[in-house]
DNA sequence: GTCGAGTAAAGTGTATACACTTTTTAGCTT
DNA sequence: AAGCTAAAAAGTGTATACACTTTACTCGAC
């Protein structure tokens, strides 16, 4: 096996964690998952630690890993961010973006619909989510995207567990309708509708009826 | 020797980068490594992987990590995100800061002015970048704290490499500037005192003399 | 029956061993 | 002498072994 071993363990571990295939508050042991995945324990702390990183999991020092529970609290603070940086990453779209940019928007706005179509719901997270790093990617501004990808990343897990179909129905008109006040260069209308956007998609989820999950934090 | 013991190496890696101890694009050789801290590679590695997380070190499959010099590009657009997130926590901060808020901002400040006085450098650097993630702090987001965090520490590097003593009273004295305007409440000066002080302080450091540094970045 | 001490089991932290890859070197050909 | 090839050296990737810590269990005192 190559180097994306450890990476094909991470992927896998993330979709238990957010199929709800191990519960928050679970501790992960090294020697089972190396047996599961056949490698040493080894790769299984290296994937634990990426994970570790992208707050999927939280690692004790000589006690072991834990799958974290969402916090609505920490969804507050990462939607709180977001808005102040996309309100400025919209400003700087509607001043800037050439014809070709709004074409790469509007194509993967049509890639949301079929996922949509087809109720693929792990696709649609995903892809509601690109659409803002999309935008990042380009106004040019690798360092944005990254940081995009990962506050997106971190509200995966309670959007998975919570986002309804009509929600994201929602969310993928929003989109259609900022992407569309950008080409218009209307740049209060495009900021307002981003704004009140990242706004509808964070009550949704806040919001969600089951908060039983946000207890499971504490040691 | 405990658990932190990964940590120091990273501290001890991070300081022989930051102070040219190794020249950005010099290889890391793991045994070397491992033999100089008296340990083994297990640990050496793992605090390889952290660096490389932080941006301090690229490391390539089967290939080893290697110093990475800052590029110019990168730092224009870490500051790019930086004035989006900054102006929002401004105008957040102007809106709801307590006197208690700005009594610790103060308090920091008068730290600055005793780090610059002893001409303590790495205090300075130091300090000059905490003023902005304690704003964060004190705002009550660890998210965007952490993240302002990780975007100072990006910057780390080349600052260290060429902010002067003049630049660094400089920034001192803007960040008394800003914190008299959040006090008087006057949002749009404190604003555009934060945009243009990290104008500045970018300036200082992307027109910097040697950028020879720049294109050791090529493998 | 509950609490606590002591001991066994389970699990993490670190070192070492070995397999595989890359790089260097030495020798051969032209 | 330059260039190509093969073998050796150096280095990374993964597995295993062992020490130490935490957790679970047993047994005795109260």
């Amino acid at each position: 096996m190559n180097s994306t071993t450890t990476g094909f363990i991470v992927e896998a571990l993330t979709r238990a964690i957010v199929e709800h295939r191990v519960q928050p508050g679970e501790k992960l042991v090294e020697q089972k998952l190396a047996d599961q995945f056949g490698v040493s324990r080894t790769l299984i702390r290296q994937a634990l630690f990426k994970l570790s990183q992208n707050r999927l999991i939280r690692m004790e020092p000589a006690r072991g890993a834990f799958v974290s529970a969402p916090s609505v609290e920490e969804a507050r603070q990462v939607f709180a961010v977001r808005r102040i940086l996309e309100a400025g990453m919209t400003r700087a779209f509607v001043q800037s973006a050439t014809a070709a940019h709004l074409k790469s928007l509007k194509g993967h706005i049509a890639k949301e619909s079929k996922a949509i179509q087809h109720d693929d719901v792990t696709a649609r997270t995903s892809l509601l989510g690109d659409f803002h790093v999309r935008m990042a990617e380009l106004m040019g501004n690798d360092v944005l995207a990254a940081i995009l990808t990962d506050l997106i990343a971190r509200c995966a897990l309670i959007t998975l567990m919570y986002q309804s179909t009509t929600e994201a129905e929602h969310s993928h008109s929003e989109h259609a309708d900022i992407v569309a006040a950008i080409e218009a260069r209307n740049e209060p209308l495009a900021l307002s509708l981003m704004d009140s956007h990242l706004i509808h998609v964070e009550q949704a989820l806040t919001m969600a009826p089951n908060t039983s999950a946000n207890k499971a934090t504490a040691r």
